[in-house]
RNA sequence: CGCGGGGUGGAGCAGCCCGGUAGCUCGUCAGGCUCAUAACCUGAAGGUCGGAGGUUCAAAUCCUUCCCCCGCAA
């Protein structure tokens, strides 16, 4: 099939890659370049990256909502699109652009978790599984009728990384069951239950400093939910700390006291404790609690 | 030119400001102790101090330049 592909960061890539490998991908959306990084240079997205060299038609409209960039994009002979990550709303000129309709890969089983962060959101809520869900899009957000659905388990050892890249292989393999059989499917497609809709909102970088008067069971499970990326993290002595993996353990003390800083990093929560097992300091790489001290110490102090 | 931290035996750090024979914790190897051990004791191996220039009798340490890693911000 001819598909126009409509993705932005790695996980969208994972799902292009795919699909490019059995179909023709006859236009790539994605985000226009962004000014990031360290020295704020001009960016170009992951699946712009790997588009422009695979030698695809790449385009990154600011927005899609004007009358030239949808006839442009109607403009294009395509069987179906595939959306991913993408980051732009799309109009209804743009969903029913091409006869086989527009579809999207989804990081949740839906009607669980709608929204921007779904992945993250599932581990810090304790979920037992997630999933990828192919649906079709309709102008509202994630609510469109759903065409197929995988899951994935998700342990106590499960971080926001690890679930991101399952999700992403997992994501890749379902889009292209559905678009082997996507006629059958849309006959099927069947409607979410708006009963057991949830918001998964986007990641902010003010609820990542861990607040230590919450359960250590609460903040192990942001910690996972949230490493690498954004990181919950604390401050000690003016230096911030990225704690990505931690363990509860059943010690007690005053809500943000270190209690062991020497041998090990133990730090008081609301309830129980949490054993700091894998951080990272300003300025340094990604260590495990065992490599930090053996050059670093810390005080008994108080870090809320 | 967005702001900032850092590159020292395999790992994590100290030493750099105030130049002068490389230190700590851990790991590795050998031996010892022990019913036993991730514990303890003894000993050993392992470093052109990120690269290139320069200043100096002498540079990890001062100057110039390049490369690489990372935090913030976006």
């Amino acid at each position: 099939m001819k598909v126009v592909f409509m993705g932005t960061p790695d996980f969208a890539l994972t799902a292009l890659k795919k699909i490019a490998e059995v179909h023709e991908i006859v236009c790539v959306y994605t985000r226009e370049p962004q000014i990031a990084g360290r020295g704020h240079k001009l960016t170009k997205s992951p699946v712009h990256e790997w588009a422009e060299a695979q030698g695809f038609m790449v385009r990154t409209p600011k927005t899609l909502r004007t009358a030239e960039a949808q006839a442009e994009y109607c403009a294009l002979k395509a069987d179906i699109a595939v959306v991913a990550a993408y980051g732009l709303i799309l109009p209804q000129a743009v969903i029913r652009a091409f006869p086989k309709g527009c579809i999207n890969i989804h990081g949740s089983l839906l009607p669980r978790w709608r929204g921007a962060a779904p992945i993250q959101r599932a581990i810090e809520a304790g979920d037992k599984k997630s999933g990828i869900t192919i649906m079709n899009i309709v102008p509202a957000l994630d609510a469109g009728d759903m065409l197929l659905k995988g899951e994935v388990e998700i342990t106590n050892e499960t971080t926001g990384e690890s679930l991101h890249d399952a999700l992403a292989e997992l994501g890749g393999t379902l889009i292209m069951e559905a678009l082997a059989n996507i006629d059958i499917l849309q006959r099927h497609a069947k409607p979410q239950d708006e009963q057991l809709v949830t918001y998964a909102a986007k990641l902010d970088k003010e609820e990542c400093q861990l607040d230590f008067s919450q359960p250590a069971e609460v903040l192990e499970r942001k910690i996972r939910a949230f490493n690498p990326y954004p990181a919950m993290y604390f401050d000690y002595q003016g230096e911030r700390i990225k704690v990505l993996r931690a363990q509860v353990i059943n010690q007690q003390g005053t809500a943000g006291m270190i209690l062991e800083g020497e041998k090990a990093l133990v730090i008081a929560c609301g309830n129980q404790a949490l054993s700091v097992t894998e951080l990272q300091r300003a300025g340094k790489k990604k260590m495990t609690i065992k490599e930090v001290l053996n050059g670093f110490k810390f005080s008994q102090v108080n870090v809320c």
